[in-house]
DNA sequence: CTCACAAAATGACTTAGATCAAGTTCTTCG
DNA sequence: CGAAGAACTTGATCTAAGTCATTTTGTGAG
């Protein structure tokens, strides 16, 4: 079969581990994709032809109600699973999915994760621990989006950058307008909190920040490992990469 | 060991089809606890000491911030579990447990679930489409805050109520105070939009609802199945009771 | 029945953030 | 370099829903 498929799925986190069967018939179902930015990956609503292990870019999980309301219910970011829930039940995805970035998607069929996870026990564990990992990260989300304000919320987010690279000086990441979608508000409402929080020592100029004082900001937003997860959670010893 | 355990723990949906050797061990590390309402169950930020299995009452999954803030996340009615990913992933509780009415749980220590799922893999797929089941809740339970406005919700949550009993004319399965929580406003909010929709021809007298014109709520307040999920999703045949 | 208290409704006001409309500053590409 | 367009900022409003205060309704105990 397909080498580089092949390679890619051993050498994957959450199927470390599994039966060399198994790794066969996952790879039998599964293809490497790449999209441009912007493309729509999969709809909210169509039944889930795949799990989609996204490999590089960066993907949003969008909910739409009528009237063009829209809600992105999930960045995913590499090395991230999608529509994992909807595969294991089997029943319409919940929410669409957007390449915000040029995307590289391992894709593998339902159908054969659905057999895999049924014969092999340590596939399912793994899955299994994704997944909890997932559902934690979603309910942090949550508790970000609704206990804490747009400041607080940028905020939080800049003192994990500190953390993250060490240095109270640190470029961002991504480009702001992503930056708003992430932290669950509009372009325009970074700004203001980017401007609410010079006060306290923050100065931004272009992707560039700096924490003048990163104890400032500790007081006005402050980080919560409840919310905040520093997610590299493990289900079991070895599981992961 | 308990009888009333062991057998209670055999004809639970999730625990179907596990070897006796797994169901001993989980009912030893099992027992039936009952509270009554207000209490506090469990606190956010604790070890996950169980599996709990809400068999009678409800519960509410609360997220709180500084200064007061709190948000519930999730509300549990029989039969659910909570606090499974944090079980699973052996990490501390995001939420805490509320009882709102008295409740009856069945608690199953976490290393006794950890080590059922490591050693059965027919548990492990249940529990698992148990998790996928109540990803997707809380994934439309997302979408119903973030993409509906209060009135549209409490219409779509009485247009359900309408399905689920065959009639325009019911009560509602639980007080207002209540209804607000699990539609995630404010009681003021709640009668409001009961307000808001008496000229769509519902009214309201106590607990008593009528549903004059379902089409004109309908019109009003459009259901959707990738919000308001008629989960009763399974992930095997025959997993789920 | 009626008193007392809890639940719900209503009204006045506040608020966080979205939306809309200009500006301004960056890019990037001819 | 300079023009065109994208990304970002800023300001002026708007809005859904929360908060607080008050009234009304409902309910249960004696």
């Amino acid at each position: 079969m397909n080498g580089e498929i092949s390679s890619r799925l051993g050498s994957l986190g959450p199927l470390t581990g599994i039966s060399r069967e198994t790794l066969d018939n996952l790879t039998r179902g599964a293809s490497i994709r790449r999209y441009p930015a912007g493309t729509q990956i999969a709809e909210q609503g169509a039944a889930p032809e795949f799990l989609n292990v996204l490999l590089e870019g960066s993907v949003e999980l969008i909910g739409k109600g009528r009237d063009e309301r829209e809600s992105v219910v999930r960045c995913c970011e590499p090395i991230d699973f999608f529509f994992l829930a909807a595969v294991l039940t089997d029943r319409p995805c919940l929410l669409g999915a957007l390449a915000v970035e040029p995307v590289k998607i391992l894709t593998i069929s339902s159908q054969t994760v659905r057999e895999g996870v049924a014969s092999d026990h340590r596939l399912a564990l793994n899955l299994m621990g994704a997944q909890a990992r997932q559902f934690r990260s979603i309910v942090g989300r949550v508790k970000n989006l609704n206990l804490r304000t747009a400041t607080e919320r940028l905020g939080c987010y800049l003192m994990l950058q500190r953390e993250r690279t060490g240095s109270i000086a640190f470029a961002l990441p991504v480009p702001k307008r992503q930056l708003a979608v992430r932290l669950g508000m509009t372009p325009e409402s970074v700004s203001r909190a980017f401007a609410s929080l010079r006060e306290y020592g923050v100065s931004v100029s272009g992707r560039q920040v700096v924490l003048r004082d990163p104890e400032l900001v500790r007081a006005r937003c402050v980080p919560d490992p409840l919310i905040d997860l520093d997610d590299r959670e493990r289900l079991f010893p070895g599981a992961d990469t």
